[in-house]
DNA sequence: TATATTACTAACCCATCGGTCATTAGCCAT
DNA sequence: ATGGCTAATGACCGATGGGTTAGTAATATA
């Protein structure tokens, strides 16, 4: 395949050879490397590759980033803005019960990150935890535990108000959050070479699972 | 670190520089490769560091394998031998009730998967799947949809039996699979760098899964 | 002990790719 | 216009590492 840009930018302007756009490249580059690390990994992806899809030569890639170990630092933090703080207010108000809640969480989960580019950024830390333990600890602060403690709240919540059994809820938050990393590793590893047949309809199977995990987690003779 | 052999032979006879074990070579090539790829993935190993772990040269690894990629898949072959014949004869036979058939279920995944150096290997397709497409499909054959199929006829037999609730099968295996996945998937790529308040203890966890999907699965009323 | 066979080795080759730098060209102030 | 500044380039470098092969030493056979 030739290196032909594969123009990043919206207005498709026919962009000069050499034009000078210190603003926008960060960004662009920043995209373009997320696209490609995310479909190939970490190291078969090439910072040549990288710099051409940004429509840019491979020096200019590194007049912003110091080195490849460091862009993809750069792509891992740039995509993992704490949304948390919003989520979690959002969360605050909602006034249902908490079986609802629940079921609005995943839900929400699925819309933002599950489906969304983000889920490429977790597989592929987890995937390459064992090159860049910096990043994997660095993952685990920033968005494993707010996560965690997030969905710890949405279930304290449900035995505060008598809804839920009590639970161990170390082990619920797993619970909750094990189908979420399992639809993302699947969709991302196994689902592009995978026959018809074995295909996984995401939100089926999320409800599918929220309601199991529901009727064993409400206190008994509630129905869902 | 010098280039020691690790020894992969349990007899520690100080085995002279140039022994000629053919038989011997590939089991123990195949053994260091396991153990490296699981270390440090497939493009971070270096073939000549899996020949100096085997206690062979370079040269000696291309004997036996011709290129990388086939050393590769000869681990991934190697290590998944299908136990699943066995496995199902063995679940047939099972005499008690389906609920206690689950629970067995995930043990001995724990036992004989979970906790042994197959996860790695599990962990490894997953990760690298872009990259092999052939392997990701090998492995679907091979693994997931045995593995797929013997769980749903664990659940089948307990609706027949009248113990669990009708339920959408498709998706009632891929809620046990899915713990599974999420735990080998933390275990080897959070876990190592994570803080001991966050770690996971496995088989806690899989049991409180099991414990609470059952009491979604079993038809109301029964008590677990 | 002499000879043939072959498992094994180590030095080698070379394509790839991360990273550098001297040069070029777009932009702006005067 | 033009000269100074710097964003951008692409040819280049060096290291890394997969793969090759000419030669060596262990074994078999006689």
């Amino acid at each position: 395949m030739p290196v032909t840009p594969t123009s990043v930018d919206p207005e498709s302007e026919p962009r000069q050879r050499r034009a000078r756009r210190k603003e926008a490249r960060p960004g662009e580059l920043l995209d373009a490397a997320l696209q490609l690390f995310v479909e190939k990994g970490f190291a078969a992806t090439r910072v040549e590759e990288v710099a051409a899809r940004a429509g840019v030569s491979k020096g200019t890639l590194f007049l912003y980033f110091p080195s490849k170990e460091e862009l993809f630092k750069a792509v891992v933090r740039e995509n993992i803005a704490g949304r948390f703080t919003e989520w979690n207010e959002e969360l605050q108000q909602f006034s249902g019960d908490s079986a609802e809640l629940v079921r609005y969480c995943m839900h929400s989960w699925w819309e933002r990150i599950g489906n969304s580019a983000a889920s490429g950024i977790t597989k592929l830390v987890m995937s390459e935890a064992g090159m860049f333990p910096e990043i994997a600890a660095f993952y685990q602060q920033e968005v494993i535990i707010p996560g965690h403690d997030l969905l710890r709240r949405v279930l304290q919540r449900g035995i505060d108000r008598g809804e839920f059994r009590p639970l161990q809820l170390e082990y619920a938050v797993y619970s909750l959050i094990a189908p979420m990393i399992f639809l993302l590793m699947w969709k991302h590893s196994m689902a592009p070479c995978c026959p018809p047949s074995e295909q996984i309809d995401p939100i089926g199977f999320l409800d599918n699972q929220v309601e199991l995990l529901l009727r064993g987690m409400l206190v008994t003779g509630k129905s869902v």
